[in-house]
DNA sequence: CAGCATTTGTCAACCGGTTGCCAAAACTTG
DNA sequence: CAAGTTTTGGCAACCGGTTGACAAATGCTG
């Protein structure tokens, strides 16, 4: 009787009921206990509860369930408790280089602690995003928004419902991770300031991104300590083609170093402008920001403001997984750093040819 | 009492007993039916069944969790059904560029027919892939499995369980999505071979790789039927940190051109290369593979054979989607084609000097 | 308008766990 | 060894939907 039949639990001729699984129906802590003798009641504690039921019959129902290759049924047990060990990310743009670290970050944060990641994309819509989330809400136990478009109001009220945690925002009452540009843009700033730098140009990225805002300040105040001109360019679009559409404006300004919103926007000024006959760095310095996956494939390579995504998408999890579990502060904001990558598409300004 | 009062069905005073939902707790079909004055059983079946209640009692019912603000708890609902409309995606590596299409084209298509994604990582370990498939198993409705590194069999051993779909990856009896190399390398080979080259080089990726094997195939028979001489390079890792320690390899060959596993490798060889100065095209052609996000930032930008990924994710889900209701085949590999993206790397070979 | 077929709604069981409450069992202690 | 305390396991209700079986209501036919 002791032996491990294979059989299992589904041995019934009739081809499966309801569960049209062909093969072996998964066992259930019904099954458990039928072979261990027990009841049900006392394989969920034994299963779940650490230490409530005998270390004799802990071990009697563990070796059935081993036994029987038991595996939780997530749903059952979501159902009367409504914990689902999952929570949800909601990026604008999965194509988007700069969330991918964020998803991964946030990805084995999640899968360390026993935590599944559900991704969704809001396709770079407030409209979307707040579908998205609100759809999600119901199936997870919490949600990181990366980027968010949506209101913070809107923000304030899926918090309330469950933790939420923001990535790249500041949305008070709500707890947040963002970088905090200004070490990092002070070393970008000051680099340029020893090269004889005298006016820099930022290409500002999407009018409501609540983070090209704090970056266009960093610079500023970064200028104004290093006594450097800072002048203002903003771009249609945040990505290659908007970067070599500002080249012209860039140009203008008459500045001989350039910080952009992003590293694609610095990446498509820097084809742009070589294609145009500029040299970088000789003529034109030019510093990105983020430190995307593809940032050193150019020639020069490119000099960025590392913002640690990949941290902030294990930060904002490991947050959110203490909020579930009780551990944690309710609020606050957690800011990780920010730092200059030196590579080769910023130096020493040259006289004019 | 018709007016949708918005303290809705939690008004009792006691702060909620169970589910921890401070503010309103969400409407049930039980709530719907004592606001329609139906049965609940009568409201599931207007919700989920079509015609199957009068169109009398439907509207009522609608109206009613219109009302109440009704979204069904999809655990209650896949507890007894096993369907959770969610599917699994597991790729090797997150941050791999090549997963970047592949991912998002699967999630679009799944968003678009009201399907969830569910992300999971293996980290290039056959083991946490398959555990990672097990887990959640239990928990989707179907699986896509990205360039899969576990064994055939077990493959086929989930397979049988639910609906799996594999990419970049051949199995027999399991529906598979493969880009169809043979038309991309074609085209590269036939250009290169019009631009004078008689020699390539074919840098291998990883040894168990079943994609490298199925390149290194089309690259030998492309190259004979353009008479090119084709010699087959080792890299210890289809990285760009592979790439470059490949270089040396690769110039020992004596071949003017050069084909890649994949476009990380081409582009940290086309760095070393030009680290040693020489020439990219004029002295050596070099195309790599798949068109990843950033192969066009080099300079000279990256002529590749475009491997469709999105195209790929998509059609897996498709694929599973379709396996998941009802039509479409059971197996069978779907192919999609690949071409060639002509930009700088490679062109006419020159005499040296 | 009786007799029959069809539509529509209700009842009740079920999916697979969790948990409050209680009694039996085991362990202390005087 | 009796009385009191602590463990331990069982009972049963519950989470929120789905669904087969059945009866009531409705429609159709002669």
């Amino acid at each position: 009787m002791t032996e491990p039949k294979t059989q299992g639990p589904a041995a019934s001729p009739e081809t499966g009921k309801k569960p049209a699984r062909n093969g072996k129906a998964n066992a259930t802590i019904y099954d458990i206990a039928k072979l261990a003798g027990v009841n049900p009641s006392t394989v969920s504690r034994a299963l779940s509860k650490p230490g409530r039921v005998s270390a004799k019959t802990q071990k009697l129902i563990e070796d059935a369930a081993a036994q029987l290759n038991y595996q939780v049924n997530p749903f059952a047990r979501a159902l009367p408790t409504g914990r689902t060990n999952t929570f949800g990310l909601i990026v604008a743009d999965i194509t988007n280089p700069t969330f991918f670290d964020i998803i991964r970050g946030a990805q084995i944060t999640g899968t360390r602690r026993d935590y599944t990641l559900v991704l969704a994309e809001s396709a770079e819509s407030a409209v979307t995003e707040l579908t998205a989330a609100r759809r999600m809400m119901t199936t997870v136990d919490g949600l990181i928004l990366a980027s968010p478009r949506m209101d913070d109001d809107d923000i304030r009220a899926l918090a309330r419902d469950k933790p939420v945690v923001v990535i790249n925002r500041e949305v008070e009452d709500v707890p947040c991770v963002i970088p905090d540009v200004r070490k990092g843009i002070g070393e970008a700033v000051r680099s340029l300031a020893g090269n004889g730098h005298k006016k820099l140009a930022f290409v500002a990225g999407p009018a409501r991104s609540w983070m090209s805002a704090r970056r266009w300040e960093g610079a500023q105040a970064a200028c104004e300590w290093s006594h450097l001109e800072a002048v203002r360019v903003e771009s249609s679009k945040p990505t290659v083609d908007g970067g070599r559409q500002v080249a012209r404006d860039v140009l203008a300004t008459g500045a001989t170093a350039v910080l952009t919103y992003n590293d694609l926007l610095a990446i498509g000024l820097m084809q742009e402008l070589q294609a145009g006959g500029m040299a970088v760095p000789d003529q034109i310095s030019i510093v990105g920001f983020d430190d995307i996956f593809g940032a050193d494939f150019t020639t020069p390579p490119l000099t960025t403001v590392r913002s640690p995504l990949g941290e902030c998408g294990a930060g904002a999890a490991t947050r959110l997984l203490d909020l579930l579990q009780g551990s944690g502060e309710p609020a606050g904001t957690l800011r990780v750093e920010t730092e200059l990558v030196l590579r080769g598409s910023s130096g020493r300004v040259f006289p004019a040819g």
